[in-house]
DNA sequence: CGTGGCCTTGAAGAATCTCAAATAATGTGG
DNA sequence: CCACATTATTTGAGATTCTTCAAGGCCACG
């Protein structure tokens, strides 16, 4: 029972709050400006709805306004695996440029907006003006940073066990909420056991012993969802890999 | 004791041997040719040596032209991992536009050859002609493959078991291997157990077990770093993730 | 022919998973 | 507003997979 989108106004990107993270991060005002001339269209989505399926053509990138999103990969035999939590400012759908089909799903753990950003026009507008190699550079550097992230994500599942894990996706969190003036320390978990688990390549009940592991290291206090960071460089240190 | 290079003649793209794989791999004839003014210079890579680091400035992006290349990511603690093999045609070094600095190392497993490829040149050509979107696309189109590719091995280091990761990394060279006209079935490993196992997620000891594993099941022959796979639809049922 | 690097194999140990059950939180329909 | 079904989370105990430690073999190379 999808509920059709009210079109809000167009954004424009040179007066929007997370200009600092999203797209025209790193640019200087001039390469920003034109994006105005995107005309950006947002589209709500409630919790649990899907903004794109893998496999769906690829049209658009997604910004995130605001809320919070998961991507999942498709395995052959039908399960999933969480590939990314995304929350505002960040991009989404850059799969999807590699075939022109998204390769993964992105869905709402929230009530949640995006900025849908039309790839054609993106395109054009990078080489429209003769010159805007700011938009080009800045382009390239959004996919090269996905591909930095992914790397960390390589590294934690490859090389870490389930303390390190599940410290280092605590800590990232914390410091991508501390970007948006939120508190470094205390949060509210937008996901469940089972998603986390999924992302850090761990199962829920393993995701949840870590937990109360922390708790009882007095590293964090945890309330179902509710997470307090007590001491973060003891964290910090469980997240540093260990020597064996 | 680096030996310095010697600096053949520039290389035209639109009459190299791998174009169809490279970086002009989807662009027109149109769009190709430009690529020749970049008058790429190639540069001899011994076995064993360093093509760059990671932390060294980025100017270069490199297409292997011959051999193959290993790449890795530091940990904190100095430890490494494998994130990549690159093959003829393959690009290495995406990771650098994020930050102007390489994120990962690579190195040569055998006596290679590639091509430096100025990424400021690239980016100026991609806009110089004021309509050369095929070459902008293109570019964007590298960048998000890699991601794809990097999500297949998440895919890998998340959700499969050893046997799961070994057969789905010999049939990931195998079909490489065909696109490049050799044997699909019959091939030399240019990288040690521990290398694989560090790709894998896995302790060298592991992967030589299940290579004898497969072995012992017949669905390789396995002498040192020369396999056979003697059963690939075998061998792809195995890569086939099971259903717990 | 000895040395070092790479690979294989065995046995014991550790980490994580699976299965199971209890509890808490949430939503539903009456 | 309550009873009930459903989902999320925690925790325990045993099974499984992978790692660790150790030893030995093979091969290339000086």
């Amino acid at each position: 029972m999808p509920i059709p989108d009210p079109a809000p106004s167009p954004t424009q990107c040179s007066s929007c709050q997370q200009r600092h993270v999203c797209l025209p991060s790193g640019m200087g005002v001039s390469d920003t400006l034109p994006l105005d001339k995107l005309g950006l269209k947002r589209r709500r989505v409630q919790t649990g709805q899907t903004l794109y399926r893998a496999g769906d053509e690829f049209h658009f990138m997604y910004a995130v306004r605001s809320g919070t999103f998961k991507s999942d990969l498709q395995l052959a035999d039908g399960r999933t695996q969480v590939s990314g939590f995304h929350m505002s400012g960040e991009l989404m759908g850059l799969d999807g440029i590699a075939d022109g089909r998204h390769a993964s799903s992105s869905s709402a753990l929230e009530d949640a907006e995006v900025c849908a950003i039309p790839y054609a026009s993106l395109l054009e507008l990078a080489g429209g003006s003769c010159g805007n190699s700011g938009l080009r550079h800045a382009i390239n550097r959004l996919l090269s940073r996905e591909i930095v992230r992914e790397h960390s994500l390589m590294v934690m599942l490859g090389s870490m066990n389930a303390e390190e894990r599940l410290a280092s996706f605590l800590l990232n969190l914390s410091q991508r909420l501390v970007a948006r003036g939120y508190s470094a320390s205390e949060f509210h978990l937008r996901m469940s056991r089972a998603e986390i688990g999924s992302y850090l390549g761990l199962k829920l009940e393993t995701v949840s012993r870590t937990f109360s592991a922390f708790q009882q290291q007095r590293l964090l206090e945890v309330d179902k969802r509710h997470i307090r960071i007590t001491d973060i460089s003891g964290l910090q240190r469980a997240f540093e890999l260990q020597v064996h």
